[in-house]
DNA sequence: AATGAATGAGGATTCATTCAT
DNA sequence: TATGAATGAATCCTCATTCAT
């Protein structure tokens, strides 16, 4: 593909993309454990130890995507919120956020490994940038969503954010089971029940819980706290 | 330990449950990866091919752990739901929840992997066992909280424990980071929006939920749906 | 090779045995690093993870080899000594323990790596056991040392063969350099300074030892000590 | 650090002893294995590549380390023997070279590895100016060594520097076991055996060695030879 | 039922070295 | 002379699982 050096930043920056790139696709037609940094190097048509010149470890280039990824879906997500009216309902906001991710499934497959694979092999700097990065996104995107929504307050927004978050997690877990599972199900109809869409779920669940926290701050009851 | 040969039924289900047992330690002592099949034959006393006699692969052995760390969950679930008023308070049900599952760590962190890992090497008919037993249980509990909830419609109740479920997976991942994660956490107070009290979180979150799901009955809104 | 089960104690062994066995034949022909697990897994006709049943590492595996090599050639030395004279000159000794050595290059080249790299990824109880294995033929080996050499006091049989261990090493690593220096040496008649023959150089050395020894002795000096 | 380019034979010169230098420092605090070539160019502040402008392998710079250190050590025994009186005894000389090497532990510690792996990687020209740097010490100091024990014929002196080479050799190997085997003989009473003092035994088993080579000498019987 | 020897797949990673600029 | 991107060789070891006895 492309066999000359990157001499300067650019050319650089465009090499690192360009493994990302191809560790998405093939991530996208796989798994995270079936990408091989060797099969990453030899789609990109690199040597082996060209990628660990890019990123120290697998856990890191697959960081590097998952921000990719991060930042095309805050993206979206901005804009759309930008574009409602001041005062939208739950249910758009509900409906921007949950489309949003609807046609991602690298995303949400990634963000269900993240924290148990891919934040272990990384070092202090990397895991920072990494965090900070997420951090100014919730913060901006929270922002919008707490002008959206008036009803929530500051600092809400991230929160809402971070619940979305483990929500994704959580559905992407159950709603996409194995192979064996998936066929088990389709054997029994008792077992319905665990054949969770995760779009609709995902809908229904957030849009509820912005209802409870619309009704709380209407309510005027002092914020929600355990014990 | 033991060396002779589970004759009957019942020594062979004894056999089964101390090789439960003794997963359960070494699991809650380190993590699923640092458990060995050999691990829990020596522990046990046996032979490391005997364990699978009982447990054809290290999933199915993991996954019997959880149907008993769920067993378990459940019992004490339904023992406190019953134990409520008919008209118990959302806080009263969420705490109930909340606080069974605290304590368990294994029982959460098996969670968090169940769908990625445990169901995976396993067959059909252990599968399908697994499910049903699931199911029960879901009904069961489900129909328990449907009494103590009203505002809850039939088959809502399934439907809030697996959301349930769906959260402590997801506040699993989100509040139990690697230790690299946690040293840059820890020395950087921008970042504490990223350090999650799962326990806490949980409550609040299904708090939330439960509030909203009550508002939507409320209202006597049909039933929220997608699209 | 040998396909079948080592079902017994001894069979185990055997299969131990055999596996030395290749190691030494493959590490003959080349060097330490050339000898690779799997060669010499394929060597024996068994996998590759079965070595390692055997021994837990390579460093084990050539531990095991080391030990072989050094049982011969103290029995073969315990054999000649016993040979000899009660009152036997110091240069029939010497001979009986260069001559010894000579043709074990094996030997000698694994000495040589020993402390270096052989006793590196170990565990404690084989470290032990192969120390305590060496101290065994040490006191016996020295023992009839010093009844050779009357003038020799108790433990200094042992102290004269660790002597011998370290001329040993330090002579092999003088006297067979890597090929570029022989290339060097052939063509630089100045240089033939450094053209040593190991066995005559390990010969006059220990011969002169051991002449230093029997003079101290018999000055009646106090042993010798520094400062 | 010094970043501008080395334009005459000086600045050269003196670019080449600073990568010397971070190369020392570097390895007194680790090992051979631990010093990169990275590592070293980074200390320096130069870039990876240019350190191979000025050595072309890893080897030759640490030969150039080992020369170095040698140079120095042979000034230094010099000296001390120079100032040492016509007829100075065995001990006293043998004082001076096991002092002169005790605190010269990166210099033994290189010793014990230059024939296996420093002279490895090495062209032709760089070998053989090495071995007559090493060649017109040896017959230097080998010399003031034969002024100053008169017994030793010409020559002598040389191979009594040689001996010490490979007994250093020896001997560092068999006194600075790794970590596991210092872990068993700390524990085992019965391996004091092993535990070695370096210096101590250099110098008795020079001493030893030097008065065999007196006495061989006194009763002027023809020097020794084998077979 | 119990044993435990045998299997074998599977992949990240380091670093000295090169070479185009 | 200096750079630093690119290279690629090279291998140990774990551990779930099988199967002959």
């Amino acid at each position: 593909m492309e066999k000359q050096r990157a001499r300067n930043a650019d050319e650089k920056q465009q090499r690192r993309q360009s493994l990302i790139e191809a560790t998405r696709e093939l991530f996208e037609q796989t798994s995270y454990e079936a990408v091989t940094m060797a099969g990453v190097a030899e789609k990109v048509g690199l040597a082996k130890g060209t990628v660990f010149v890019y990123f120290k470890t697998k856990e890191e280039l697959f960081l590097a995507l998952q921000e990719q990824l991060l930042q095309e879906w805050f993206e979206e997500v901005d804009r759309r919120l930008a574009g409602l009216a001041e005062n939208a309902s739950i249910e758009q906001v509900a409906e921007v956020l949950c489309q949003s991710v609807q046609q991602r499934s690298s995303l949400t497959r990634l963000l269900a490994i993240l924290h148990t694979t891919l934040e272990q092999n990384i070092d202090f700097a990397t895991t920072l940038r990494f965090k900070q990065f997420l951090r100014a996104h919730l913060l901006t995107t929270g922002g919008l969503l707490e002008k959206t929504l008036p009803f929530l307050t500051t600092g809400q927004g991230a929160q809402v954010l971070l619940r979305i978050d483990a929500l994704i997690i959580g559905l992407e877990h159950l709603a996409k089971p194995g192979p064996m599972v998936q066929q088990v199900l389709a054997q029994t109809p008792d077992l319905q029940l665990f054949a969770i869409n995760f779009y609709q779920e995902l809908f229904v669940t957030l849009q509820t819980l912005l209802y409870g926290m619309a009704q709380n701050a209407a309510t005027s009851r002092p914020p929600l706290h355990s014990q």
